[in-house]
DNA sequence: ATACGGTTTAACCAAACAGTTAAATCAAAA
DNA sequence: TTTTGATTTAACTGTTTGGTTAAACCGTAT
């Protein structure tokens, strides 16, 4: 049970869904397990959700969001690309190591039941002009000599790779690279800085 | 049921269950479901593989040296770094484009039941001389002014991790960057070059 | 005091599922 | 022709699981 604020039994019981279907995925989420999780009864839990099937859309739908709003940063400012990518880089990085089956968890769902994700996609192009904002403003600065041409779309995927996998991956990297927790943590942090410079190699001019 | 060439029932369960168990995961995966795609009723599939623990270690046990065998050929030839880096890309992500869920099937499990996992490492470990020798290249290419100094764990990473996300994660990465099956074909064309390039330019001398 | 909503208890149901069993079938080897 | 091993059929067991139900409990606001 985890009730660090004396949460009410709605917000226990989406804590205890939430990390339990991030880490086991749908099929390896079983109610009880949430309920005892959340410190409560199994008749409660469906008191309040009425299916496994309704908490389970309810959880990830707010991982989605959690997911794609470490993204905003990148459209609201407008500092130069750069250092947006150096700032991203930084602070992405904090957010999934903090939050290490969260993508894993999306990516897994949208695999295997792709319909879950086509409502979502929905909320995601309100943002349609936030996205153009910022494709001008990668437009300006090549223009203007600072970057290089690219495919933004590449280099965006580059990134969030290099940043989710070691995390995603992470019993299997350390296995493979035969590392302890403080090793890890040390090539993590390394990780950062050669990240950060191989995204600004491939997209400054020199 | 899938009997492209006239399989015995051994065969066919194999690649009954590896489809399955690499799509659906351990939890998500039927032995019902399992005999159908095989053509074969639930008692002879218990017949062959005693129970599902025991098809499950089969299945997962052979992906795992089909994905490590992938890397074999790093180690074995004495052609320059930078060349292994240009035909890995190329060989590699030819490869996990014809196993998609190879990846993050092999992560997953791991990350639910390390223990499947620690058997395998030992089976990697006697290939410790293949990866000193890839190593000394590696060191004897830096002081013959080749290689710049790198840590070879960090990019062999990059490289891996930037090949498999956009596979593992496809029908995100379609969805939000809003493109066809004939645009994601095209858009992991362009991707060998790009990611080829990235890491020879964080290797190389300039 | 009582009425009410949140919560527990405990038993229960129906479906899904892994695994078993016994008898029948069938093809090929002996 | 008989034997043997692979395969099917179909019924069955035991367990797990999602979900339900009804009665009781408990604190709090009226």
């Amino acid at each position: 049970m985890t009730d660090l604020k004396n949460e009410n039994a709605e917000e226990k019981i989406l804590n205890a869904a939430n990390e339990i279907f991030e880490k086991k995925g749908y099929d390896g989420a079983k109610m009880q397990e949430i309920a005892d999780k959340a410190g409560i009864n199994k008749a409660l839990l469906h008191y309040y959700f009425r299916s496994k099937d309704k908490l389970f859309e309810m959880i990830f739908g707010l991982a989605f969001k959690k997911l794609a709003g470490e993204l905003e940063f990148l459209f609201d400012t407008d500092i130069p690309v750069t250092e947006k990518v150096k700032i991203f880089i930084d602070k992405h990085t904090d957010f999934i190591g903090m939050n290490r089956h969260l993508p894993l968890f999306i990516i897994n769902e949208v695999n295997r039941r792709p319909e879950i994700f086509v409502k979502l996609l929905a909320g995601i192009y309100e943002k349609d002009d936030h996205l153009n904002m910022l494709l001008k403003q990668i437009d300006e600065e090549t223009k203007a000599g600072i970057l290089k041409p690219f495919d933004p779309r590449q280099i965006f995927l580059n990134m969030i790779a290099m940043n989710i996998f070691p995390f995603a991956a992470k019993p299997l990297v350390k296995g493979i690279l035969n590392m302890n927790e403080d090793e890890f943590k040390e090539f993590i942090k390394e990780r950062k800085a050669i990240v950060t410079e191989i995204i600004i190699n491939s997209i400054v001019v020199k």
